[in-house]
DNA sequence: TTCAATTTAATTGAACTCAATCTATTATAA
DNA sequence: TTATAATAGATTGAGTTCAATTAAATTGAA
Protein backbone atom coordinates (compact mmCIF):
# COMPACT_ATOMS: atom_id res chain seq x y z
CA UNK A 1 0.00 0.00 0.00
CA UNK A 2 1.57 3.22 -0.78
CA UNK A 3 1.12 6.25 -2.65
CA UNK A 4 1.77 4.75 -6.29
CA UNK A 5 -1.20 2.00 -6.00
CA UNK A 6 -3.36 4.22 -8.30
CA UNK A 7 -0.78 3.57 -10.98
CA UNK A 8 -1.69 -0.08 -11.16
CA UNK A 9 -3.08 -2.22 -14.02
CA UNK A 10 -5.09 -3.94 -11.31
CA UNK A 11 -6.47 -0.68 -9.89
CA UNK A 12 -7.50 0.50 -12.67
CA UNK A 13 -11.67 1.09 -14.21
CA UNK A 14 -10.53 2.27 -18.23
CA UNK A 15 -8.05 -0.60 -18.51
CA UNK A 16 -10.31 -3.70 -18.39
CA UNK A 17 -12.90 -0.96 -20.10
CA UNK A 18 -10.27 -0.63 -23.07
CA UNK A 19 -9.10 -4.93 -23.04
CA UNK A 20 -12.85 -5.78 -22.78
CA UNK A 21 -14.37 -3.51 -25.48
CA UNK A 22 -11.87 -4.75 -27.82
CA UNK A 23 -11.99 -8.43 -26.91
CA UNK A 24 -15.72 -8.43 -27.59
CA UNK A 25 -15.83 -6.41 -30.57
CA UNK A 26 -12.95 -9.09 -31.53
CA UNK A 27 -15.70 -12.05 -30.81
CA UNK A 28 -17.59 -10.08 -33.91
CA UNK A 29 -15.45 -10.56 -36.32
CA UNK A 30 -15.66 -14.31 -37.67
CA UNK A 31 -19.22 -13.56 -37.96
CA UNK A 32 -19.12 -10.01 -39.29
CA UNK A 33 -16.52 -11.50 -41.85
CA UNK A 34 -19.21 -13.84 -42.80
CA UNK A 35 -21.24 -10.57 -44.48
CA UNK A 36 -18.19 -8.22 -45.51
CA UNK A 37 -18.59 -5.88 -42.56
CA UNK A 38 -15.85 -4.69 -39.86
CA UNK A 39 -17.14 -3.73 -36.39
CA UNK A 40 -17.45 0.09 -37.73
CA UNK A 41 -19.62 -0.58 -40.57
CA UNK A 42 -21.81 -3.14 -38.42
CA UNK A 43 -23.23 -0.22 -36.17
CA UNK A 44 -23.21 2.11 -38.80
CA UNK A 45 -25.79 -0.13 -40.66
CA UNK A 46 -27.76 -0.68 -37.33
CA UNK A 47 -28.46 3.05 -37.67
CA UNK A 48 -30.08 2.32 -41.36
CA UNK A 49 -31.59 -1.20 -40.33
CA UNK A 50 -33.25 1.01 -37.88
CA UNK A 51 -34.00 4.58 -39.05
CA UNK A 52 -33.48 3.94 -43.13
CA UNK A 53 -31.21 7.51 -43.95
CA UNK A 54 -29.78 9.89 -41.35
CA UNK A 55 -27.44 12.71 -41.95
CA UNK A 56 -23.81 12.21 -41.45
CA UNK A 57 -23.80 14.52 -38.36
CA UNK A 58 -26.58 12.49 -36.63
CA UNK A 59 -24.90 9.29 -37.36
CA UNK A 60 -21.63 10.46 -35.61
CA UNK A 61 -24.00 11.99 -32.70
CA UNK A 62 -25.19 8.17 -32.43
CA UNK A 63 -21.62 6.31 -32.38
CA UNK A 64 -19.56 8.71 -30.99
CA UNK A 65 -17.41 9.38 -33.80
CA UNK A 66 -15.70 12.08 -35.94
CA UNK A 67 -16.28 12.83 -39.17
CA UNK A 68 -12.58 11.97 -39.32
CA UNK A 69 -13.34 8.30 -38.91
CA UNK A 70 -17.54 8.43 -40.68
CA UNK A 71 -15.97 9.63 -43.80
CA UNK A 72 -13.97 6.88 -44.30
CA UNK A 73 -16.39 3.79 -43.41
CA UNK A 74 -19.50 5.73 -45.44
CA UNK A 75 -17.81 6.18 -48.30
CA UNK A 76 -16.82 2.09 -47.78
CA UNK A 77 -20.73 1.47 -47.18
CA UNK A 78 -21.31 3.28 -50.17
CA UNK A 79 -18.79 1.29 -52.34
CA UNK A 80 -20.05 -2.11 -51.14
CA UNK A 81 -23.36 -0.39 -52.51
CA UNK A 82 -25.11 -0.56 -49.17
CA UNK A 83 -26.39 2.89 -48.46
CA UNK A 84 -26.67 6.25 -50.75
CA UNK A 85 -24.82 9.80 -49.79
CA UNK A 86 -25.97 12.44 -50.85
CA UNK A 87 -25.97 16.61 -50.37
CA UNK A 88 -29.12 17.76 -48.14
CA UNK A 89 -30.60 20.02 -51.33
CA UNK A 90 -31.96 22.24 -48.08
CA UNK A 91 -28.49 22.98 -46.56
CA UNK A 92 -26.10 21.69 -48.70
CA UNK A 93 -23.44 21.48 -45.55
CA UNK A 94 -25.71 18.56 -44.37
CA UNK A 95 -24.61 14.99 -45.98
CA UNK A 96 -27.75 12.73 -46.09
CA UNK A 97 -27.32 9.24 -45.82
CA UNK A 98 -29.77 6.51 -47.27
CA UNK A 99 -29.62 2.42 -47.21
CA UNK A 100 -30.45 0.72 -50.46
CA UNK A 101 -32.10 -2.31 -51.21
CA UNK A 102 -28.76 -4.53 -51.36
CA UNK A 103 -28.01 -2.70 -47.67
CA UNK A 104 -31.37 -3.77 -45.96
CA UNK A 105 -31.36 -7.52 -47.78
CA UNK A 106 -28.28 -7.36 -45.59
CA UNK A 107 -30.52 -7.18 -42.20
CA UNK A 108 -31.68 -10.70 -42.46
CA UNK A 109 -28.13 -11.52 -42.85
CA UNK A 110 -27.07 -9.58 -39.75
CA UNK A 111 -29.81 -10.45 -37.45
CA UNK A 112 -28.33 -13.86 -36.42
CA UNK A 113 -24.97 -12.15 -35.41
CA UNK A 114 -26.31 -10.95 -31.75
CA UNK A 115 -27.36 -14.42 -30.47
CA UNK A 116 -24.29 -15.99 -31.75
CA UNK A 117 -21.91 -13.46 -30.38
CA UNK A 118 -24.27 -13.91 -26.88
CA UNK A 119 -23.77 -17.32 -26.73
CA UNK A 120 -20.25 -16.96 -26.57
CA UNK A 121 -20.19 -14.23 -23.88
CA UNK A 122 -22.73 -15.68 -21.24
CA UNK A 123 -23.48 -13.35 -18.51
CA UNK A 124 -25.95 -13.72 -15.95
CA UNK A 125 -29.05 -11.49 -16.98
CA UNK A 126 -28.84 -9.33 -13.96
CA UNK A 127 -25.31 -8.71 -14.65
CA UNK A 128 -26.09 -8.38 -17.90
CA UNK A 129 -28.41 -5.45 -17.01
CA UNK A 130 -26.32 -3.68 -14.58
CA UNK A 131 -23.54 -3.63 -16.48
CA UNK A 132 -25.75 -2.11 -19.50
CA UNK A 133 -27.10 0.88 -17.13
CA UNK A 134 -23.43 1.61 -15.96
CA UNK A 135 -22.27 2.25 -18.92
CA UNK A 136 -25.02 4.26 -20.29
CA UNK A 137 -24.55 6.61 -17.11
CA UNK A 138 -20.93 7.07 -17.64
CA UNK A 139 -21.71 8.05 -21.38
CA UNK A 140 -24.29 10.22 -19.84
CA UNK A 141 -21.76 11.41 -17.26
CA UNK A 142 -18.82 12.10 -19.64
CA UNK A 143 -20.86 13.22 -22.52
CA UNK B 1 -41.08 -5.28 -30.71
CA UNK B 2 -39.81 -7.64 -33.85
CA UNK B 3 -37.19 -10.32 -34.41
CA UNK B 4 -35.08 -7.21 -35.39
CA UNK B 5 -35.09 -6.01 -31.75
CA UNK B 6 -31.57 -7.33 -31.57
CA UNK B 7 -30.75 -5.44 -33.91
CA UNK B 8 -31.03 -2.10 -32.69
CA UNK B 9 -27.98 -0.16 -30.94
CA UNK B 10 -29.75 0.59 -27.71
CA UNK B 11 -30.46 -3.30 -27.18
CA UNK B 12 -26.83 -3.59 -27.12
CA UNK B 13 -24.12 -4.32 -24.62
CA UNK B 14 -20.48 -3.92 -27.00
CA UNK B 15 -21.49 -0.39 -28.13
CA UNK B 16 -21.40 0.81 -24.95
CA UNK B 17 -19.22 -0.76 -24.06
CA UNK B 18 -16.99 0.31 -26.89
CA UNK B 19 -18.25 3.64 -27.18
CA UNK B 20 -17.48 3.93 -23.43
CA UNK B 21 -13.95 3.13 -23.47
CA UNK B 22 -12.85 5.59 -25.97
CA UNK B 23 -14.56 8.33 -24.14
CA UNK B 24 -12.83 7.51 -20.92
CA UNK B 25 -9.04 7.11 -23.37
CA UNK B 26 -10.32 10.84 -24.41
CA UNK B 27 -10.61 12.16 -20.72
CA UNK B 28 -7.03 11.07 -20.49
CA UNK B 29 -5.50 12.43 -23.49
CA UNK B 30 -5.29 15.77 -21.91
CA UNK B 31 -3.61 14.55 -18.96
CA UNK B 32 -1.04 12.40 -21.06
CA UNK B 33 -0.41 14.71 -23.50
CA UNK B 34 1.06 16.62 -20.43
CA UNK B 35 4.03 14.04 -19.77
CA UNK B 36 3.96 13.04 -23.92
CA UNK B 37 2.14 9.34 -23.69
CA UNK B 38 -0.62 8.27 -25.16
CA UNK B 39 -2.69 5.82 -23.51
CA UNK B 40 -1.72 2.92 -24.95
CA UNK B 41 2.10 4.05 -23.91
CA UNK B 42 0.80 4.91 -20.44
CA UNK B 43 -0.50 0.96 -19.63
CA UNK B 44 2.61 -0.21 -20.94
CA UNK B 45 4.91 2.08 -18.53
CA UNK B 46 2.31 1.04 -15.81
CA UNK B 47 3.93 -2.56 -16.04
CA UNK B 48 7.35 -1.20 -15.61
CA UNK B 49 6.42 1.27 -12.95
CA UNK B 50 5.14 -1.64 -11.11
CA UNK B 51 7.45 -4.26 -12.17
CA UNK B 52 10.36 -2.98 -13.44
CA UNK B 53 11.02 -5.03 -16.34
CA UNK B 54 9.08 -7.62 -18.30
CA UNK B 55 9.39 -9.56 -21.18
CA UNK B 56 7.53 -8.37 -24.74
CA UNK B 57 5.37 -11.74 -24.51
CA UNK B 58 4.70 -11.22 -20.67
CA UNK B 59 3.92 -7.22 -21.28
CA UNK B 60 1.23 -8.43 -24.50
CA UNK B 61 -0.30 -10.97 -22.28
CA UNK B 62 -1.08 -8.30 -19.64
CA UNK B 63 -2.23 -5.43 -21.72
CA UNK B 64 -4.55 -7.99 -24.29
CA UNK B 65 -2.52 -6.57 -26.93
CA UNK B 66 -0.15 -8.63 -29.64
CA UNK B 67 2.98 -8.29 -30.66
CA UNK B 68 1.77 -5.99 -33.96
CA UNK B 69 0.70 -3.46 -31.56
CA UNK B 70 3.45 -4.03 -28.77
CA UNK B 71 6.54 -3.92 -31.26
CA UNK B 72 5.91 -0.17 -32.37
CA UNK B 73 4.20 1.07 -28.85
CA UNK B 74 8.18 -0.57 -27.41
CA UNK B 75 10.14 1.13 -29.87
CA UNK B 76 8.51 4.29 -29.26
CA UNK B 77 9.53 4.19 -25.86
CA UNK B 78 12.51 3.31 -26.20
CA UNK B 79 13.07 6.37 -28.63
CA UNK B 80 12.08 8.39 -25.98
CA UNK B 81 14.27 7.08 -23.49
CA UNK B 82 12.00 5.65 -21.04
CA UNK B 83 12.46 1.97 -21.66
CA UNK B 84 14.97 -0.25 -22.74
CA UNK B 85 14.74 -3.67 -25.07
CA UNK B 86 17.45 -6.71 -25.21
CA UNK B 87 17.09 -9.40 -26.30
CA UNK B 88 17.31 -12.02 -23.45
CA UNK B 89 20.80 -14.17 -23.35
CA UNK B 90 19.32 -17.59 -22.06
CA UNK B 91 16.13 -17.16 -25.05
CA UNK B 92 16.77 -15.25 -27.88
CA UNK B 93 13.67 -15.19 -28.98
CA UNK B 94 12.46 -13.42 -25.53
CA UNK B 95 12.90 -9.96 -26.01
CA UNK B 96 13.35 -8.61 -22.37
CA UNK B 97 12.43 -4.77 -21.66
CA UNK B 98 13.59 -2.82 -18.64
CA UNK B 99 12.46 0.80 -17.24
CA UNK B 100 15.41 3.23 -17.33
CA UNK B 101 15.92 5.80 -14.40
CA UNK B 102 14.39 8.55 -16.51
CA UNK B 103 11.23 5.72 -17.32
CA UNK B 104 11.01 5.61 -13.30
CA UNK B 105 11.16 9.51 -12.89
CA UNK B 106 8.09 9.64 -15.30
CA UNK B 107 6.14 8.03 -12.09
CA UNK B 108 6.07 10.54 -9.93
CA UNK B 109 4.57 12.97 -12.62
CA UNK B 110 2.23 9.96 -14.13
CA UNK B 111 0.64 9.25 -10.12
CA UNK B 112 -1.33 12.74 -10.34
CA UNK B 113 -3.23 11.54 -13.14
CA UNK B 114 -5.46 8.90 -12.29
CA UNK B 115 -7.13 11.24 -9.64
CA UNK B 116 -7.57 13.49 -11.90
CA UNK B 117 -9.57 11.52 -14.40
CA UNK B 118 -11.42 9.84 -11.88
CA UNK B 119 -12.36 13.46 -10.71
CA UNK B 120 -14.36 14.07 -14.34
CA UNK B 121 -15.71 10.41 -14.19
CA UNK B 122 -17.44 9.99 -10.96
CA UNK B 123 -19.35 6.91 -10.31
CA UNK B 124 -20.93 5.41 -6.97
CA UNK B 125 -18.32 3.46 -5.13
CA UNK B 126 -20.84 0.69 -5.08
CA UNK B 127 -21.48 1.38 -9.06
CA UNK B 128 -17.76 1.20 -9.81
CA UNK B 129 -17.28 -1.99 -8.19
CA UNK B 130 -19.80 -3.58 -9.83
CA UNK B 131 -18.35 -2.32 -13.10
CA UNK B 132 -14.97 -3.68 -12.31
CA UNK B 133 -15.91 -6.71 -11.02
CA UNK B 134 -18.29 -7.24 -13.95
CA UNK B 135 -15.60 -6.70 -16.35
CA UNK B 136 -12.84 -8.71 -15.13
CA UNK B 137 -15.56 -11.57 -14.93
CA UNK B 138 -16.19 -10.98 -18.96
CA UNK B 139 -12.41 -10.91 -19.24
CA UNK B 140 -12.07 -13.98 -18.05
CA UNK B 141 -15.15 -15.24 -19.84
CA UNK B 142 -13.47 -14.30 -23.25
CA UNK B 143 -9.79 -15.02 -22.21
C1' DT C 1 21.21 -36.54 -32.87
C1' DT C 2 18.01 -34.68 -36.11
C1' DC C 3 14.08 -32.86 -37.94
C1' DA C 4 9.36 -31.40 -37.24
C1' DA C 5 6.54 -28.63 -34.20
C1' DT C 6 6.26 -24.78 -31.18
C1' DT C 7 7.26 -20.28 -29.50
C1' DT C 8 8.51 -15.33 -29.78
C1' DA C 9 8.94 -11.10 -32.27
C1' DA C 10 8.84 -8.50 -36.30
C1' DT C 11 6.66 -7.18 -40.50
C1' DT C 12 2.93 -6.05 -43.68
C1' DG C 13 -1.39 -4.26 -45.09
C1' DA C 14 -6.05 -2.77 -44.16
C1' DA C 15 -8.96 -0.28 -41.22
C1' DC C 16 -10.00 2.64 -37.41
C1' DT C 17 -9.52 6.77 -34.25
C1' DC C 18 -8.65 11.27 -33.17
C1' DA C 19 -6.76 16.14 -33.05
C1' DA C 20 -6.08 19.77 -35.90
C1' DT C 21 -6.98 22.17 -39.91
C1' DC C 22 -9.45 23.56 -44.08
C1' DT C 23 -13.45 24.61 -47.12
C1' DA C 24 -18.06 25.52 -48.11
C1' DT C 25 -22.43 26.78 -46.48
C1' DT C 26 -25.68 28.85 -43.45
C1' DA C 27 -27.07 31.83 -39.60
C1' DT C 28 -26.72 36.05 -37.08
C1' DA C 29 -25.77 40.56 -35.66
C1' DA C 30 -24.41 45.26 -36.57
C1' DT D 1 -26.83 44.23 -46.58
C1' DT D 2 -22.56 42.78 -45.07
C1' DA D 3 -19.17 41.17 -42.15
C1' DT D 4 -18.68 37.73 -38.52
C1' DA D 5 -19.59 33.51 -36.32
C1' DA D 6 -21.15 28.91 -36.31
C1' DT D 7 -21.85 24.45 -38.47
C1' DA D 8 -20.99 20.17 -41.39
C1' DG D 9 -17.86 17.44 -43.73
C1' DA D 10 -13.45 16.37 -45.69
C1' DT D 11 -8.55 15.99 -45.24
C1' DT D 12 -4.12 15.06 -43.10
C1' DG D 13 -0.89 12.86 -40.13
C1' DA D 14 0.30 10.19 -36.09
C1' DG D 15 -0.68 6.26 -33.60
C1' DT D 16 -3.29 2.07 -32.77
C1' DT D 17 -5.20 -2.51 -33.63
C1' DC D 18 -5.44 -6.79 -35.70
C1' DA D 19 -5.02 -10.87 -38.99
C1' DA D 20 -1.80 -13.11 -41.53
C1' DT D 21 2.76 -14.11 -42.65
C1' DT D 22 7.73 -14.57 -41.91
C1' DA D 23 12.09 -15.56 -39.56
C1' DA D 24 14.77 -17.09 -35.88
C1' DA D 25 15.36 -19.81 -31.81
C1' DT D 26 14.06 -23.51 -28.94
C1' DT D 27 11.80 -27.83 -27.73
C1' DG D 28 10.68 -32.49 -28.21
C1' DA D 29 9.94 -36.80 -30.30
C1' DA D 30 11.62 -40.49 -33.22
Amino acid sequence: MDEFDCLKLDNQLCFPLYACARSLVKKYNPYLAKIDLTYTQYITMMVFWEKGKCSAKELGDKLYLDSGTMTPVLKSLEKKGLIKRARSEADERLLMVEITAKGQALKTEAVKIPGQVAACVALEPEEAKGLYQTLHKLLDIMR
